[in-house]
RNA sequence: GCCCCCAUCGUCUAGCGGCCCAGGACACUGGCCUUUCAAGCCAGAGGCAGGGGUUCGAAUCCCCUUGGGGGCGCCA
């Protein structure tokens, strides 16, 4: 039995995409079912477009999702370095390439001094000459002629390309990097990865890379190539369907457990009709033959609901957790503050989270209860606040509640049910008008709880203000 | 243009020749519950892209068409 080893290998020229998050996930999964390795590689041989500042975000990123490692280039390992640039200094892919044009696999390209685009010749030996009149030389990689590449995908099949559809193709840049095909191979190799598994978007560059496995003996791994995400117009998700980064959506509240969940969700089939779950927990269950060859939509109401189940479902202490993580996240530090100080947070969150689907919506939704600050909806004012009722409600409320010693959410229930038929005022009536009264909103969790979980000091204060408001 | 991949409700999927006049989930519609809004529960509407084969029998196998996606860079 073969050492399942199996890698992420991101380029560093943006954030963490969901698509590259899933691939992720995925690799991450196998790893673990089978106690392999997960390795993570950056791929920064594109000078240009590549930057720290997203390798770092990347890897924020895949740790927010769960996503550790094994070996990296912050952790280290037995295989390293795990960055691209860093093998480029160390002369790796340099000598691999001079490997091949040695064995006449691969030879020396030659361009016009003036125009860098245009091929002027080959040579099989290093063309001293040529570039010292000052033109610009790469090695390409010979295809050979004739006859076919084939390899087997997992979730495909076999899959074959006639070597005539294909044409050589630069391994290594003028700047003496290595070109992506190339890196890959050789890193793949020298890093003993077993199972390839990425984007259905380089299936097209399989046979180009089983070639050079060829031109060096050495074996091939295994490839599973996994649908693409797709937007609701059926064009790869991208900035222009809003949401496509693990930052965006971290900021927008969703949990971590409920996207590493949707994420599964698309294009695996856990079985048995589960929609909701852990990842960790159905780590057991992953099989790779299960997965769709199918490219999905992203579908952001499925994702809210799944998120809103995990909100529901985690354990009270994992949510606040993750509300203070989004309001650090956010730089809400005066909430953040509110949230860790004040002892009845706990039981704001639990009686809020029943009713929300995101940490953003819980903010939302959750601020009457931590801030004095808040405002009197409009709804609220015109509708209940300016009804001749109002005075009488709120001020025999207050009466009651001042005399309360009981402010469990029973006493509290027993307290504003006995209000409407002493008041001979309708139910709803009285409840949105004291709902308002101390939260400044109609839509709030149910009235007892809220009541009961603001405590006596801080209900009395905002009748009282409210009252003034009707009096005033 | 050439090469490759894919095709079940709007979306994600179950189905791997008879159990399917196609099952589940999200969304949608209606109802129940009810102090608001949700949640929850119940019910409903909605699909095998089209055409040929193969077979006693096809969503399932084969071919063609159509549609969608990917690739053809000194990007990854």
């Amino acid at each position: 039995m073969t050492v399942v080893r199996v890698r992420f290998a991101p380029s560093p020229t943006g954030e963490l995409h969901v698509g590259g998050a899933r691939t992720a996930l995925f690799n991450w999964l196998f790893a673990r079912k089978m106690g392999g390795s997960f390795i993570l590689r950056i791929e920064d041989t594109d000078v240009e477009r590549s930057s720290k500042i997203y390798e770092r975000s990347i890897m924020e990123s895949l740790k927010w999702c769960g996503l550790l490692w094994d070996e990296g280039p912050d952790v280290g390992g037995n295989h390293g370095p795990y960055r691209q640039s860093e093998r480029v200094k160390e002369g790796l892919y340099r000598s691999y390439a001079e490997r091949l044009v040695e064995s006449r696999q691969a030879y020396y390209a030659i361009y016009d001094p003036e125009d860098r685009e245009k091929q002027i010749g080959i040579s099989d030996t290093y063309p001293e000459r040529e570039i010292q009149h000052g033109c610009s030389v790469t090695v390409k990689f010979r295809i050979p002629k004739g006859g076919y590449t084939e390899f087997n995908d997992i979730l495909r099949g076999r899959i074959r390309f006639e070597n005539s559809s294909l044409e050589d193709f630069v391994i290594l840049k003028s700047n003496g990097f290595p070109t992506y095909n190339f890196a890959v191979v050789v890193d793949d190799h020298l890093m003993g990865i077993s199972h390839v598994i990425r984007g259905e978007d380089h299936i097209s560059n399989t046979p180009k890379q089983i070639l050079l496995y060829e031109a060096f003996s050495w074996e091939i791994p295994e490839y599973l190539h996994l649908p693409l995400i797709l937007g609701n117009d059926r064009t790869p998700l991208s900035k222009r369907h809003g949401a496509t980064s693990v930052e965006y959506f971290r900021s927008k509240g969703f949990l971590s457990t409920a996207l590493m969940n949707y994420l599964a969700l698309l294009g695996w089939n856990v079985g048995e009709e589960e929609q909701i779950f852990l990842i960790d927990d159905v780590i057991e269950r992953f099989e790779p033959h299960d997965l769709s060859n199918k490219n999905v939509i992203f579908d952001h109401q499925k994702l809210e609901w799944v998120n809103g189940k995990h909100l529901r479902m985690l354990a009270r202490e994992q949510v606040r957790d993750a509300f203070k993580d989004f309001l650090a996240y956010t730089g809400r530090k005066e909430y953040l503050e509110k949230v860790e100080m004040d002892d009845f947070a706990e039981d704001v969150i639990e009686i809020c989270r029943q009713k929300v689907n995101t940490l953003e919506q819980l903010a939302d939704f959750a601020y009457p209860f931590f801030f004095d600050d808040y405002e009197y909806e409009n709804n609220y004012v015109e509708k209940y606040l300016q009804d001749e009722k109002a005075g009488v409600i709120i001020s025999e409320a207050l009466k009651l509640f001042e005399n309360l010693k009981d402010w469990t959410v029973e006493g509290v229930e027993k307290v504003v049910r006995g209000l409407p038929e002493h008041l001979e005022i309708s139910k709803k009536k009285v409840f949105q008008t004291l709902r308002g009264a101390v939260m400044g909103r109609l839509v709030t969790p149910g009235l007892f709880e809220t009541i009961s979980v603001l405590g006596k000091k801080r209900v009395l204060e905002r009748l009282r203000r409210t009252m003034k408001m009707v009096e005033g």
